[in-house]
DNA sequence: CTGCGCTGCCAATACGTATTAGCAGCACAA
DNA sequence: TTGTGCTGCTAATACGTATTGGCAGCGCAG
């Protein structure tokens, strides 16, 4: 039988002063190492089973907490992960960013979320390898910006970007745009514009190349006055469809290589009083929860934009936890897996219909 | 005249190996301490103007870069806040987000973003606290389901929801709902619906409280049919629609107690081919970007997002900084100006007209 | 009774920084 | 010459955890 020490009862004090695994040892009977051992996530640590008992018991009736700053000190990690993002108000991104906090937080990293828009990428990667970050995810943009050496010594994963430096999940972008593609030809459509970001990311091309190239394989001319370039998103959209409208022959379709482009064009077609889509169809990408609110509704191609959040966090995990040069099969497979492109599909909505003076059968 | 140590040459390999605080104090021929004293972030040091040239250039040379781990265990902070928000995906929310972003970035904090909706908050700030975290920034959603003493012994700002025991950045909710109600009875509807989250958040009570006073000053009649509670996005809206178009006599005019209730709302009168904003009005609240897209625009009353994150982010910084028990008057004066509720303001756009049968003069 | 291997625990140390206390060295006045 | 005060630096230590190496104690075979 033994008396709690009559400065303070255990149990009911537990949030005054910090409480360490040096407490949990003293309150147990047993050294510090020993109780860093039970309480430490080394399972394969070989302790009796009282022992084990007594430690948890202790810590439980401290509400001992530990300490991952001290963790991350001294295994040279700290079990978080910096997410780069071009820009936080775009929903396209935040979907993506959403899918992988889900997977970080279940697997216990923390997400160091970081917006471009703000400060350049180089300054937030200062600070996140400054916290010894464990890994990075990086949307296209920062990829693009960031000088590859100052990413040495650092797991990076991309975001639907390709790269023969570091791995990435991608999406099946030329089949977005391929989609489209079939999607207003198979309506009648013979004039048909485009209109992508004047930036050079590699999704946006493709998706650009698999519509070019269905058209230029349905024999379809792409004159350039109809391929437009402008700022990815609504603004651009808006301005691009200004432009597009004032071209003789005027296209009777237009894809827009994301769906804030063509929420921008929609909304000019509607501005100058042209009908959607009797006169005028109007194809986007990414399938933002934006798309299904505007009227008419956007048919655009869906990429699965949380499935590819969380892929890429489950993907950069994989590299952090085994860094070995050359590890499983299994694990090699795994990363395979989650590799492979993201499959894409049609949403047709209420933005596309037949070309003018096509009667469908 | 010294050499260098010729296993390798410093300015070559800054990257292989991690340079810390003693390589740059061995390269300058100071100690540690003193090198520590001239990189810390305490410029009150004493140190020679010489020394702290010296110091500064093998930094440099090195390409050191501070642990902020290592700083952190030892000063007891993180320099990390952490937000915890209900939903990444809300669009309102992460204008917030990225209101505090860019201040917590600009002061030298990293932001660990938790989304309640994949995981509860009480496992966020588990792991929140588990890294020593010096500040969270609660949504009211976070603030209501966590248990007061979860959070002790850490710095706490609300965002705009009100306590007497932490501090926040509140809005002038009750104007806003009384601006609509205003702007409305301006425009002579006299047959007016309400609806709102059946969640019992401050902000949107007081939406509501505003509008319902301003209604029963001006002596009009809220039946509860025309009052609906539903859950605070797009489908409520929809929902709370349907039912308040079956109700006879039908309301004019809808005040929703955010825009996603509001597109929502909209949306349904689209489908049943009611005349907006002829037959009907529609006034939101929050001022999101989809607000501007749909068709008709958005009337709504504008919440200042970035604003109200920064000025949450600015305010937790001064309980951070200076975490004494009676500060500064100058401190004082700062916090009580980051205490006071953020003006709103209507935004009269194309879902509001005048009620049916009244000429306006 | 000795030698060997195994289990279970602990002493010592490391991680990279910040901070406290104190020691030289110097200038200056008494 | 001694005392005093200041400047500029360093030795020692702390932060809270993880890990390495080693030491008892025990069972068992020789």
């Amino acid at each position: 039988m033994q008396f709690p020490s009559p400065a303070m009862t255990p149990a009911s004090k537990s949030g005054s002063a910090r409480v360490t695994v040096r407490d949990v040892a003293a309150l147990a009977g047993v050294s510090q190492p020993t109780a860093s051992l039970v309480l430490g996530q080394h399972p394969r640590a070989r302790v009796a089973a009282a022992t084990r008992e007594r430690v948890l018991a202790a810590a439980a009736q401290l509400g001992y907490r530990a300490n991952v700053v001290a963790r991350s000190l001294v295994r040279g990690r700290s079990f978080a992960l910096g997410v780069v993002v071009p820009d936080l108000r775009n929903p396209f991104v935040m979907d993506v960013v959403a899918g992988a906090e889900r997977v970080s937080a279940s697997e216990g990293y923390a997400m160091l979320l970081c917006d471009q828009s703000a400060r350049p990428a180089a300054a937030h990667l200062e600070t996140l390898l400054a916290r010894q970050i464990d890994g990075v995810l990086l949307d296209a943009a920062g990829a693009a910006t960031l000088s590859p050496d100052a990413l040495r010594g650092v797991n990076v994963v991309l975001i639907d970007e390709p790269s023969n430096r570091w791995p990435g999940v991608p999406t099946d972008a030329f089949a977005a745009g391929r989609l489209a593609a079939e999607h207003l030809l198979g309506l009648g459509h013979r004039v048909l514009g485009f209109v992508g970001p004047a930036s050079d990311v590699h999704a946006y091309r493709m998706r650009e190349r698999g519509f070019a190239q269905t058209l230029r394989e349905a024999g379809i001319a792409m004159p350039s006055e109809r391929w437009r370039r402008v700022s990815p998103n609504v603004t651009g959209g808006q301005q691009a469809m200004r432009a597009l409208l004032a071209v003789r022959p005027r296209p009777t379709a237009v894809f827009c290589a994301n769906d804030l482009i063509a929420i921008g064009a929609v909304k000019q077609c509607l501005t100058q009083g042209v009908g959607l889509p009797s006169e005028l169809s109007v194809v986007g990408c990414d399938d933002i929860e934006m798309a299904r609110l505007i009227t008419p509704e956007l048919t655009t191609v869906a990429i699965p934009a949380r499935e590819l959040g969380a892929r890429a966090a489950r993907l950069l995990l994989s590299y952090i936890e085994h860094p070995d040069a050359a590890p499983d099969a299994s694990i090699l497979a795994a990363r395979r897996a989650l590799s492979r492109p993201l499959p894409v599909r049609l949403l047709v909505r209420g933005s596309s219909a037949a070309a003018p003076g096509v009667a469908l059968t």
